[in-house]
DNA sequence: GGTTGGCACTCCACTCTAGTGAGTGCTGAC
DNA sequence: GTCAGCACTCACTAGAGTGGAGTGCCAACC
């Protein structure tokens, strides 16, 4: 660019992206100051913090070289500087210390899952509350996908006079359900008798990789019914084998924002869960565990940030955590308690004993 | 009260809560332009609504008279009417015509059953959603309790070393699954043993009926296997049995105030799920089925009415329809919409093929 | 007696005008 | 390169003035 006069501290000293050592500072104090505040950071504000001992006049100038290189941005003249996206982003990368969990927090999540019990949905549910109460933002927890889970059981209930309920229970604890309709009355024992020749199809697959079924046994009747829940099984796997999605603390989106068409706009979007989760999936996607402004292409979630991390189980991913916030999240804390709360969960996802 | 001079119109006259004809085409109106409006209603826009064919001025002395008797409220002087919650009830009962839905909608919702398939959760969650579309509300879907219920089928289903997952079929469809944690390890044999003597105990009741099991039948092994099944399912039974609660359309508070802290607040009533399934039931066993304001008790949602509807399936209660706005949401369609989705959503779970 | 036009009054919402203060950019000296 | 000093910018606030929507009251009317 022909306006920056000579780019003495920028990029090329000493590789991409660094920064100044003072620079450094004064954008990671901008950056704290403005996440507490909200409020424009001005020059007199920064000179205190450690790494910058200059005086305010200095403090400016590099602020102003800080706003020329795309860091910081200023709403009007005359205002104090706030962080552009990039700024956040730098600062995600190269400074904020690591952060951890304050204390409170850390006995929180330690008590949390000590009393962790009941079915893997309803503590996924309860662990996006716990992470809303520790960040303040809005947390996603997404379940494990069980894709490649093998089934386990497979059986057939009837329900009503021509109504049976396919009832399929995977390697992994999940139960899933697909209710067939039958052509005729069929007894209990003819049921029992489809579902172990179903069983025998399908036992030990994965549900997506359940083959279409042929050969027939000489009983027709027999047949149909075995035909008819073999397809609903394979539906059960090919369709709309959305992972489950629970969202937590969607009210602290309404204090993040003072502007209500934001909120409105945000909490549109929580509304699909399809979009979230296919979010969260390509953000992890890209190797990002921070998604920042438009990052991320959701428009209507330019103003907010996202921290994502995966939750393995074994070694083997088995869910994620996503974290919501507005731009000016703490960073630090979020990525902090995603990591202990995405750590313990899939610890205790992995013990035999729930 | 000393400064009503005689008290010519009001409620002594034709019965209980009854208004003066003109007044109440006065209070209809006043309702009606506000629900539209969101600005107080000034005795000038009310002139030329019908079955008010008086000058402002008498409008004005009628409205004086509405407000005394608490119809009524001024935010200030000189600025014009908005209605109290009792000006609101007088409306929901008295006036605002049964309403029905517009063709668009009606079409709508046509569409969305004709349309409708999958597992009785996931269309309660579309439903929800449909709601929210046709009012502009958020709308909240209780699904059938299951405490009634019988089990129809129980099974054991060996998921690790020491693992099985219990899982219960009910008559109506619904799935339970509760983890249990054996002592040893255990073949599927003996497993599918205990959970033979497990039906037999069990099979035909209600889950919520379910006694304890004594009887022993010599092998130590297999009993303690079924004592440990018998208390897990008469947990499922007993604990948390919430019902389930879909929210839909939740970002649409976030249209229907302007004050930020208010939509937080809502929110964050709509997260407590036990809380929102209990209000609506609360203000169903009271009889009613719209509670505005702080009619019911719950102080956070002051500003907000609700209308409820139950669900019934083949006549008996199976669910119940919500739908949360503002104080002045559009009663008439928000009724009208309720009756209609609720109608169709028990033919829906009625009719044996879905 | 209920209804009505007229009138004085109220008070919000808006505009305009300083005045204030936090913050900036620039400059010349060290 | 750093810094103190200085002029300048501009959001924010308070106060005054104004317009308008709306009211309450009253005397007159049917």
């Amino acid at each position: 660019m022909p306006t920056t006069d000579d780019n003495r501290t920028e990029d090329g000293a000493t590789g991409a992206g660094a920064l100044d050592a003072r620079k450094a500072a004064i954008l990671n104090a901008v950056v704290t100051e403005y996440i507490g505040s909200a409020q424009p950071v001005g020059s007199q504000h920064v000179v205190d913090a450690p790494g910058v001992s200059v005086s305010s006049a200095t403090v400016r100038s590099d602020m102003a070289a800080l706003e020329r290189d795309g860091y910081l941005a200023q709403p009007h003249t005359s205002a104090g500087r706030i962080p552009t996206d990039k700024g956040y982003r730098f600062f995600v990368d190269h400074l904020g210390r690591p952060g951890s969990l304050d204390p409170v927090g850390r006995q929180q999540v330690r008590q949390f899952f000590d009393h962790a019990h009941g079915e893997i949905e309803s503590m996924l549910e309860r662990t996006s509350g716990l992470l809303a109460d520790l960040t303040d933002c809005t947390a996603m927890v997404v379940g494990p996908s069980h894709e490649s889970a093998a089934i386990r059981s497979v059986q057939l209930v009837g329900l009503g006079q021509r109504l049976a309920l396919l009832v399929v229970v995977l390697a992994d604890g999940a139960v899933q359900k697909q209710s067939v309709e039958l052509p005729d009355e069929v007894d209990e024992i003819r049921l029992a008798d489809a579902a172990s020749r179903l069983a025998a199809h399908s036992l030990g697959l994965p549900i997506t990789q359940v083959g279409p079924l042929v050969v027939p046994t000489g009983d027709p009747k027999t047949d149909t019914v075995v035909a008819i829940a073999v397809d609903a099984l394979r539906s059960l796997g090919s369709a709309e084998a959305v992972d489950q999605l629970f969202v937590g603390g969607s009210s602290r989106m309404a204090a993040a924002f003072d502007a209500v068409d934001t909120v409105r706009s945000v909490l549109g979007i929580l509304e699909q869960q399809l979009v979230v989760v296919t979010l969260l999936r390509d953000i992890l996607d890209t190797g990002l565990s921070v998604a920042i402004g438009t990052e991320h292409g959701v428009e209507p979630l330019a103003s907010c940030a996202i921290v994502v991390m995966p939750v393995s189980v074994d070694g083997v991913e088995a869910g994620t955590i996503g974290l919501l916030g507005p731009t000016r999240m703490n960073y630090p804390l979020a990525l902090a308690a995603a990591r202990v709360v995405g750590d313990r969960l899939g610890q205790r996802l992995s013990e035999p004993s729930r």
